[in-house]
DNA sequence: GTTATTTATTCCTCATTGCGGATTAATTCA
DNA sequence: TGAATTAATCCGCAATGAGGAATAAATAAC
């Protein structure tokens, strides 16, 4: 009981900056008392810090100030990693999800059997955490954040385009080998989280998210929370059958705005394929793509198609307040785009005119690091501090 | 607090009839004292009623007999609607679920003013009240189902083939004609929780429904709860998109399978026609292809395709460990569901083999009214009875 | 027929919790 | 310097849930 609310005022301050217990209040509709002594619970456990300064109300400041509360930054470090085919990035974090140190590794890890995958994703973790200048133990917990079809619960790895086996219990692999708690989850889980976060849905507590990648993934924040599929299964958006083509063959989604499919379509020569061995495919089909390639810019406005007639489904299955695009395929440019949206509004029903609406992002790896590292803290918030806390 | 431990109570006594108190304290988790406290209330308030006779553990009973609890069915009364297009099916039922009274009205209404469907509606509800002996004021809350995009929070109908207007507050007009609380929920979602409660779904507490009728609707339950699109609005699958088809024009699912693209294929002849118009054109089409009526056997066929891939699509998405297919398409008989069950097998992804199972279930009108029920006693579970309480 | 045993339920007590109202704190304005 | 204003804390109350003792109601043993 006291847990639920604790953990609400937490996030509360977590979500609002530095916000003054009056502010905390008003939001969690906990009385002043309730949250004063929260609040002093959390502080003499170190997860909070009070700051004097900054009571910017009214001009006219009247009566007592109002002291501040914003997360201890020290009060909890995490790892958190995106793991793609051709490369690993690692970030750790405070307890805020303010990044401490970043490390991109370029390595292609997807031929690897999973045992050096392992050796690569361990080093990566240590080599970052040194960076930051801290110690494993510092470290609460980790997260790693990889594409395919993942048991958040678990940690188990049902299918991953980066593995090439099936059914790996990462989590249980990883937490063995870094002796830190480490939790596996799905990438667009974790994107979705850092959109909620720290990004371009701070503001909703419904939204979907499409990550177009290697593998194209789907996060469904209901209520602010994530939607795991019953079983806490992702979503892996590339089964998705988007019709029947020439004899009774199914065309999926996969197959039309898949990474490899996209770029499959130009018969790789020389530094093409170079590039898309190294992991720089999108990069260079952008490159191509603007300079008129007419077998990519083809390919591109197929996978837009395809893409745009997609997520006018899934809005007409949640109806969404806003939808957003992220992924490596954005790179891709205008003609994927413009395709991609006319697409969109063709097929959403009419019903559902001005309901969503569509935003495309773009940002770096780091970002996806991040979210896996708030999926980490997520999972702290909800443990009870006060037995197992952090160093006080 | 307290309020949410006793809906819990009372939950676990609906679920598991006849239960005792320490039965109940250990599926709730809750002490036995606290139970005691809350059965104790809730006795108090009539809600339940003690039941000396039926105490059949083992054979070998020692000790104290339990005193078993059960929902008291007179603690309110419901009326439960299915409004379909060519008909209406209302049941009262009692504050078990179980069905006191049921009408079926073969009227059509989907060509009629609002002002016309709603004094239908009205005039079947109090029917259907005076047939279980009651009058209205003993009814505690109506739920009237229909097809449609429906906002459930606030009861409004934004699109309903059953209405010629959109955008209509049916929930609203109806209160004020019946003088009692009413709520408008999908038909889907009504079908949904009948499944929950009474049907093929009491074991699970996710799984995907879906309705193939006039139109084209999906419930999905997540946590013992009716998963709800972010605003609250009903799903309406029928407007999915299946792929491109001629000359970029888009082939909806509704296209397809909707009752009025299968029937249509056939051009409408005397009888045929006739049946159609008095709602019952799958009973006549499924006689029609028991006969070998090759035009409506490849209707049918198309049709169960497209649904099969949907269905696929779904799984994909949500990953339920059981579907459950409900609605007077299946009526089409064998070439309909061979066809659906082989494009399902065919479009499912293998990494999901095996994780859902499909149902079939041909219910009666008055299941799908029995789950309207169930949605109007849902609600009256979570209003305060100490304070509006039925009669006592 | 009486007593021990077993099991279900309730009674009593206590610790926790959240809230309302009074009180104290810290600042501005006159 | 004192009044006004706003923030935060202290005090006491009522509700609640849990643990343990006590009671109730049956069977089994003697």
């Amino acid at each position: 009981m006291r847990a639920i609310n604790r953990l609400n005022v937490l996030d509360t301050i977590r979500r609002h900056g530095p916000i003054a217990r009056v502010e905390i209040s008003q939001r969690t509709e906990l009385s002043t008392t309730t949250v004063s002594a929260i609040t002093a619970s959390l502080l003499d456990d170190g997860l909070i810090l009070p700051r004097h300064e900054g009571d910017i109300r009214n001009e006219a400041a009247r009566g007592r100030p109002r002291v501040m509360l914003e997360l201890n930054p020290d009060a909890a470090r995490v790892v958190g990693a995106k793991i793609a085919a051709s490369r690993l990035v690692f970030v750790v974090t405070d307890f805020r999800g303010d990044v401490l140190s970043k490390l991109t590794l370029p390595i292609r890890i997807d031929r690897q059997p999973i045992a050096v995958a392992a050796d690569l994703v361990e080093d990566g973790v240590r080599r970052c955490v040194l960076d930051a200048g801290l110690s494993l133990e510092d470290v609460d917990t980790v997260c790693l954040g990889l594409p395919g079809v993942i048991e958040h619960r678990t940690g188990y790895v049902r299918s991953s385009p980066v593995f090439r086996d099936a059914n790996v219990d990462f989590a249980a692999e990883m937490t063995a080998r870094l002796a830190t708690p480490t939790i596996v989850e799905s990438d667009a889980h974790a994107i979705t989280l850092a959109h909620h976060w720290f990004g371009k849905a701070r503001d909703l507590e419904d939204m979907v998210l499409i990550s177009l990648e290697q593998t194209i993934g789907l996060g469904v924040l209901h209520g602010n929370q994530l939607f795991r599929g019953a079983g806490g299964l992702s979503h892996n958006l590339g089964d998705l059958v988007l019709g029947m083509g020439q004899q009774g063959r199914l065309v999926r989604l996969s197959s039309q705005a898949g990474e490899s499919a996209i770029l499959g379509e130009k018969q790789a020569d020389g530094r093409f394929a170079e590039a898309i061995r190294l992991g720089r495919g999108m990069n260079h089909a952008s490159a191509l793509i603007k300079a008129e390639d007419n077998v990519l810019i083809g390919a591109a406005v197929r996978a837009g198609e395809a893409v745009g007639l997609t997520i006018a489904n899934i809005v007409t299955l949640f109806a969404p307040p806003r939808v957003i695009l992220v992924g490596s395929s954005l790179a891709l440019g205008e003609p994927f785009l413009e395709s991609l949206r006319n697409a969109y509004a063709l097929a959403v029903p009419p019903s559902l005119n001005g309901v969503t609406e569509l935003v495309f992002d773009d940002s770096t790896d780091d970002f996806w690091a991040q979210g896996a590292a708030a999926v980490a803290l997520h999972e702290l918030y909800e443990s009870p501090w006060s037995t197992t806390g952090p160093a006080l």
